[in-house]
DNA sequence: GCTTGACCTTGCCGCAGCGGCAACGTTTCT
DNA sequence: AGAAACGTTGCCGCTGCGGCAAGGTCAAGC
């Protein structure tokens, strides 16, 4: 046979052919005068063995050791494995579908994926009330107001199903509340106004005060006393995390107001 | 943020980052002075949602599209497909598996992979019956036993699970008659002296003539007449199928006995 | 000031399992 | 004689980054 035959009865390309010679995993056949390779059946029983083996989902490396290991202790092992990583690619995929089905769901009923706004229901409602109340108030929007749909966006999207799906409940509840909304923006304002101001300057705790009272009880009972403490510890710029990003968001001042803030949630938590 | 931030709060390397921002799914931020990318929050929203896309298994380039086209259309599209698409994949991780178990269960009971042999039982025991009969004839085992092993061997690995399956089992009962394997071996010698013969030597129909005494009504029962006939027929070495490979598998005289054998086999069978 | 270590920058190679293409020789059919 | 269908070797391309090179930058500690 020459190598197309052999292909063409194994059904395999004769790319695929050449590639196990190049890896070793089929011996090189003798060679006709015109150079040709000159296989016989024992190479077509080789090639079926060998593609039976990578059809099963094993590497073309572990197939060749697997052929010259001829201990058949290894093939063990190597099929043990092989099956264990199988089982975990089934999950993986069974889990993905999961996801793409709930993807899937809110893409339809919402026409289209969320593009850069909110991803949940929830907090399209309240980033609508915010323009609401926005477009109610004189002069343009405040730019903090923005950033924290930034904020609140992220935090959604960053995965922590629960806990984030509760912030924004609660967030929705307390907007909700008459005037509340309106309060909320008074502190943008006032927040807004520091934007070039010096972190010493007396505004910022006045925004600081303000901002603290804006957050209700409901929300700091959710959160441990502990972890408002450590929200506006000393380390909270440099952890690296999410609080380091957050703080980053707003100019120096802006943020000096913010953490002065949550300590003054974080007294009232204890 | 700097790129190590940003990732570390998404949850990805940095090369990924800056492989995103190589492919276009990330804009590239402004620098600051010393060149170091800066990133705010809402690259971090971004980031996250390519990243939610991906995870979900679309190509870095469909999350392009995707976020490209606003439209939504071509999304819907693009996730039923992958859908569809996992779907299949889950079929056959689940087909690998099913067939990975057979694997395992028989290397176990064999305590290896069938080296370069057999693959079921049930052609081990008749290669097992031709090792005892060929020993005990007097002079080395005809080459053609060995080339006979080869074509049995490839048959069954070759997939047609069931229709191979049912001939080695004919295969079994025709041997296991009395005396059967003994006759077999006589034609095994016959077509042996005919190596390197010619064509037109006498012994060439004498062996074909053996040769289709060996084979039992029941095995010409199983295949069609019109399927002996085509076997037999003159494209048959240049199908590039099976019988091409079986007959260059042959010295040209033996090619020549089988072939007669075959004919005289499809007479009968008519 | 110097080092050390942890960052950042760009850029190119490697990975699995071949497919594609180049650039060429052989066989076979017409 | 020419075309079609084979064969040969060899190198590049694909995915989604990781690794490594060969630097520049920044903060901390001596």
């Amino acid at each position: 046979m020459r190598i197309g035959e052999l292909a063409g009865l194994i059904g395999i390309s004769t790319r695929a052919v050449r590639h196990y010679h190049h890896l070793g995993l089929l011996p090189e056949p003798e060679r006709r005068a015109n150079g040709y390779r000159d296989y016989g059946l024992r190479d077509a029983v080789a090639l079926a063995r060998v593609r039976r083996l990578t059809e099963l989902g094993l590497g073309l490396d572990e197939v060749r050791d697997v052929l010259a290991d001829d201990a058949g202790r290894e093939l063990h092992e190597v099929l043990d494995e092989l099956d264990a990583d199988l089982a975990r690619q089934e999950e993986e995929i069974r889990g993905r579908r999961a996801r793409l089905a709930a993807v899937r769901r809110q893409a339809a009923e919402h026409g289209g994926l969320p593009a850069e706004g909110p991803v949940s229901d929830e907090l399209a409602a309240l980033f609508a009330e915010m323009a609401r109340t926005s477009a109610a108030r004189p002069g343009p929007e405040p730019a903090v107001a923005s950033k924290e749909r930034e904020v609140l966006a992220l935090l959604e999207s960053m995965g922590g199903e629960e806990g984030n799906k509760r912030m924004v409940e609660l967030l929705g509840e307390a907007t909700a509340a008459p005037g509340a909304m309106e309060r909320a923006y008074e502190v943008y304002g006032l927040l807004d106004a520091l934007v070039d101001a010096g972190t010493d300057d007396p505004r910022v705790a006045e925004a600081a005060r303000a901002l603290a009272d804006c957050i209700p009880d409901s929300m700091i009972a959710e959160v441990s006393a502990e972890d408002w403490a450590r929200a506006a510890g000393p380390g909270a710029e440099t952890d690296g995390g999410f609080l380091a990003a957050y703080y980053a968001h707003f100019a120096p001042a802006q943020a000096r107001a913010v953490r002065r803030a949550i300590q003054l949630v974080a007294e009232r938590a204890r």
